[in-house]
DNA sequence: ACGGCATATAACGGTGACCGTAGTATTGGC
DNA sequence: GCCAATACTACGGTCACCGTTATATGCCGT
């Protein structure tokens, strides 16, 4: 799973929410770090949708403009959280390896006692 | 940057290694989840190399095969540390919201005080 | 002796997630 | 009257990753 896979998991495990508020809460969240593109957003809906990760929550028709909602499936919500655990996981080995780092610049010595 | 990625940069942050050895170490270090396809490992290797994020330590030729080990560049330490912030943040983002759930099943009220 | 397995890298085509952009349509601010 | 925000659709492109095959050597089992 990506990064923009994830976030969008994450936004709508709040609270169903229609495209273009995914877009919105996936800014919020990442601190304006991860702006979606349509083509990602809506590619990605239609997937995870496929996948049974989303279900379709209910449509509206507001103005004349449709809004989708869409919920996190309890697979979906697993998924996330099975994520969140791999995440970590990894983030936690990177850090222990970086520790163990050596020879950046030969004779720093950052290892040897 | 991907999962491949990521976890081929953290096996090269503790000690220099050849492509060979990187494959080991992902799967020790994800504890046999994740199994580098030669395709994967030399293309990112390449890759990672041309971004600088990776610099060839030195080439030997054992028996008549050749091994290029491989070293994270300070560059590369550099990304990787800020990665793994990065991932520790959508950790702490999804969990965040993964606990403000509601709606799985109506009526279990998993929200409401 | 020979096949299979581990070691080690190269090279190929395919897929799929993501990106960028443009198009459609409505509302509201300058 | 035009641009921005809202909201979705559609299309083509790129690139990381995958799967597989090829190449070459040494070791083990039969």
């Amino acid at each position: 799973m990506q990064e923009p896979t994830f976030l969008i998991l994450t936004a709508l495990a709040a609270q169903p929410l229609h495209g273009y508020g995914v877009i919105r809460a996936v800014e919020e969240l990442s601190a304006g770090e991860v702006k979606l593109r349509p083509g990602t957003l809506y590619g990605a809906l239609d997937r995870l949708t496929e996948q049974g990760l989303l279900v379709v929550d209910r449509e509206e028709a507001v103005e004349g403009r449709l809004r989708r909602y869409y919920r996190l499936s309890d697979t979906g919500a697993a998924a996330l959280q099975e994520q969140i655990a791999r995440l970590r996981r990894h983030a936690t080995a990177a850090e222990s390896q970086l520790g163990k780092r050596f020879g950046g610049a030969p004779g720093l010595g950052t290892v040897t006692a």
